[in-house]
DNA sequence: TTTTGAGTTGTTCGA
DNA sequence: GTCGAACAACTCAAA
């Protein structure tokens, strides 16, 4: 008999691994090879913190495997068949990816498999639910989030998989690991075991404050899980079967089917990661040229002079995370008080976020352009200074990110240019470089003609 | 087929 | 300071 290949992707994790599961079922008596293959396509110069998080997940599961994990360099459809071919395996197992790109990846490694008479299986995904999965009465993919999230739950999901108990073997030779890229940002601990430690450090002492913490930025309320999920060291189910009915509970469960939603829209319109979900407002006029240019690398660095806005884009070069209000928060003021396409914005996000994901972080951009699934009402324009006072009250998260502010009295940091006008030394911070109430007019008069076109 | 109810996350204004 | 209404009309989902 020969061994099975598990190829890994985005499910760096051996807990509650369906692909494993059905590896060590499949061939995995004779040993699971267990495969990596650093993609040329993905392993760009850009995004050096999710591949540096990446490398460090790679690591840790090399560690987790006894050090038997095959890392391969190059096109996958030759190094996956090359391993197979090696092993005699009959079959490569993965979790499903269903992103724009992975979908095409791994067409071309099942051709190529085939060609050699061997196969490519798919179980399990990143998702308690598959995109794809669930359809309204009419056969159609929902475009509505609630009536979405009503199917979500009546399909339910399996228990979380125990992990089986395989011998893992590797006799070829490996490209090594690579190094993490430098970055400047302070990144997570990667690895499942990591994972698993901040999901229970969430369930301990945060989901049942959730639904009201999520929001403040001061406060370390939010779950941190999104690498977790992004990677695959943590599977939502493992996440979902520990939840109660709690009302922070609830809320947090409805995050996860957020994700879970945008990635079914991303399957069923996969052109949505480049252009507007709803044609009709493709056509809203934005800036282009020097001067939105100069606007978008104000906005980029945090030198908008509008102080959240500012500290969130500085939190996302420190931390390569930001708080998923002040991504509301800064991703508005990009679109509706800049006039830039929300394209522009969500690239940037997706390459400095470690956690940068396609499907929630460009729909979660069109939600907030009201290019999207339910898109937000074109007068839904959040101010940066009201937003700053009501989930920041104590200015303390502007502080930490802004130490030009940090002397002033926690009140003068929401308007820092009323401070300065009584005299105060606020260094070289930069006056607001555009007027937000006359911005939002602006937005406002080119959502009414977009509407009348 | 037609109808009905509903739709993440906000802001402003005026009483 | 607090509260409710207005902001517009459209699309989706389901009965």
């Amino acid at each position: 008999m020969a061994p099975a290949v598990l190829w890994f992707r985005r499910d760096l994790r051996l807990a509650d691994n369906l692909a494993l599961v059905a590896a060590a079922g499949g061939g995995g008596g004779d040993g699971v090879v267990p495969l990596f293959v650093l993609d040329p396509a993905l392993w760009r110069p850009s995004g050096e913190p999710r591949r540096a998080f990446l490398a460090g997940c790679l690591a840790a599961l090399d560690e987790d495997l006894g050090g038997t994990l095959l890392v391969r360099r190059g096109d996958p459809a030759q190094e996956v068949a090359a391993v197979a071919r090696h092993h005699s395996a009959e079959v490569v197992y993965v979790g499903a990816d269903f992103g724009p790109y992975g979908r095409r990846r791994d067409e071309a490694v099942g051709t190529a498999l085939r060609a050699d008479g061997r196969r490519l299986v798919a179980a399990g995904s990143p998702y308690a639910v598959d995109p794809g999965t669930l359809e309204n009465q009419a056969g159609q993919p929902f475009k509505v989030f609630t009536p979405f999230s009503k199917a979500w739950t009546a399909q339910g999901w399996p228990e979380p998989a125990p992990r089986p108990d395989v011998r893992f073997v590797r006799d070829l030779k490996g490209d090594v690991i690579p190094a993490a890229p430098t970055t400047t940002a302070t990144l997570p601990a990667a690895g499942e075991a990591a994972g698993r430690l901040v999901l229970d450090q969430f369930l301990d002492a945060k989901v049942q404050g959730y639904a009201e913490q999520r929001n403040r930025p001061d406060v370390p309320g939010t779950s941190r899980l999104s690498v977790h999920l992004k990677y695959g060291t943590v599977h939502p189910r493992t996440v979902l079967a520990r939840l109660g009915s709690s009302r922070g509970e609830s809320t947090f469960r409805k995050e996860l089917c957020w994700r879970e939603f945008y990635a079914d829209v991303l399957w069923n319109r996969p052109e949505t990661s480049r252009r507007a979900f709803n044609p009709a407002m493709a056509g809203m006029q934005v800036d282009e040229g020097p001067e939105a240019d100069r606007r978008f690398e104000a906005w980029a660095e945090g030198r908008t002079g509008y102080p959240l806005v500012d500290a969130g884009m500085r939190q996302l070069q420190a931390e390569a995370w930001v708080h998923n209000r002040v991504r509301m928060i800064v991703a508005s003021f990009l679109v509706k008080d800049l006039h830039v396409d929300w394209g522009r914005g969500a690239r940037l996000f997706l390459d400095r976020l470690v956690d940068g994901d396609l499907a929630s972080n460009h729909h979660g951009w069109q939600w907030v352009a009201g290019t999207g699934t339910d898109a937000a009402p074109y007068f839904r324009i959040f101010n940066p200074v009201s937003q700053s006072r009501k989930f920041d009250p104590k200015g303390i998260y502007l502080a930490t990110y802004l130490p030009e502010l940090a002397g002033l009295p926690p009140d003068d940091r929401h308007e820092p240019w009323r401070a300065r006008a009584k005299g105060a030394d606020l260094g070289d911070y930069p006056e607001p470089i555009v007027d937000h109430a006359t911005e939002r007019e602006e937005a406002l008069r080119r959502y009414a003609a977009t509407r009348a076109n």
